[in-house]
DNA sequence: ACTGACACGTGATCC
DNA sequence: TGGATCACGTGTCAG
């Protein structure tokens, strides 16, 4: 395939990776500069990749510069694509072709990559003011991914829990216990189970008075967990 | 400079952005497949960008296809190009070796920003996660009044806790989830238990590796659980 | 023998 | 005029 060889011709390229260009290939040598032409007979065991460089023999002198002229910008071209391959890390082969495309994708991913980092953060500084402008209530029944919570009376100063989270939400216990103690229920039994990615949290707690009721005590927990997420 | 206009030899380059090729260099149309060859007569005002398409008559039949298939790459090549300039936002001029360069710096620069973003993302949620930790309300008793802990090593990740405290000491199931994710304790099983004047609380916690002894283990939690007494 | 990939020299075009 | 860029055909090497 001949791929991991670029030119940089001369001049070795400055990327740190790869591009060996060990052994084979030698280091043809243009002598940068001046000596452009003669026909450079030296070294005959080298061998060159493209053309030979003395197809026709020519004396022509305007002709020349453009072919000099042709060659640094083709060098610059590959320096270009070298420094440019080193600055994609998921490069899969050293093919032009497969650098460029792998390079595309490469920039598209990053690009949304940063979208959604930055809309996180946005969302982020946005919660942060709100729960420290919102002092109370706002009911907001739903919670956050996949998270069930039921809550059910048992007798008049009891209740029985049951909070599902998933597992990639850890510390849970911790959140679940400092809801219960921000709300001063006390808790007279608790369970913490892992199972499969979920984890299950079961408790029996002491509802004072103002909190007794189904709803109004899903709703006051709801909260709680929701401003430590 | 004759920049921006890109070949994408006879299909027009699918990019959206510029490319105009509005006007001059009309569009080629090699006849995609086939007809490659026969030196192609037809309409001889079309200015060509390159050399002459039949600058010495030729017949020979196996040189031929070498000539197609490195049009085609060539087309591949450019196509490529093509796409992967659209990909890039900040480029300047449509010279291939800007885009090239344009693009480099345009990626360098894009990644430091998703680092930073990802930084700032780590720092915000360890701030959000002490912040809740801090405001350690509550009014509780002492440290140490008739509280027990035991700590026992099962397997070698894993520990089984049981924390014994009276009942005067209200939340202690908060105070002891708070000390065990502050150590990062992960919690498979725990659970908790009214009993007469005592709470009684079991757990199993994945141990890190720093922490898998039991000696080492019981003192930095009870350090953790004197602190939030 | 065949295929893919490069570099080279060259004609052509634009500014 | 002359420098810069491009596409093309070709020679060559590697797998």
């Amino acid at each position: 395939m001949d791929e991991l060889v670029f030119p940089a011709s001369s001049s070795s390229c400055p990327s740190p990776a790869s591009f060996s260009n060990a052994g084979h290939h030698q280091e043809v040598s243009r002598s940068p500069g001046n000596d452009h032409l003669s026909g450079e007979p030296a070294a005959p065991a080298l061998k060159r990749r493209g053309r030979k460089p003395g197809s026709r023999n020519n004396i022509d002198g305007p002709a020349l510069c453009h072919v000099e002229a042709e060659r640094q910008r083709r060098d610059k071209l590959n320096r270009l694509f070298c420094e440019f391959r080193a600055a994609v890390p998921t490069v899969s082969r050293m093919d032009k072709a497969s650098v460029l495309a792998d390079a595309t994708t490469y920039i598209a991913q990053l690009r949304q990559r940063v979208e959604q980092l930055e809309a996180d953060a946005k969302k982020k500084a946005a919660a942060a003011a709100l729960t420290t402008v919102a002092p109370s209530h706002s009911f907001s029944s739903s919670s956050s991914l996949g998270e069930k919570l039921e809550v059910r009376m048992v007798g008049t100063e009891a209740a029985a829990l049951r909070l599902t989270t998933t597992a990639a939400a850890r510390h849970a216990p911790a959140r679940l216990m400092l809801a219960l103690r921000s709300l001063d229920l006390t808790v007279s039994h608790a369970c913490v189970c892992l199972f499969g990615g979920m984890t299950v949290q079961d408790a029996v707690v002491e509802v004072p008075a103002a909190l007794r009721d189904d709803r109004a005590l899903r709703a006051a927990l709801l909260h709680r967990l929701q401003r430590t997420s």
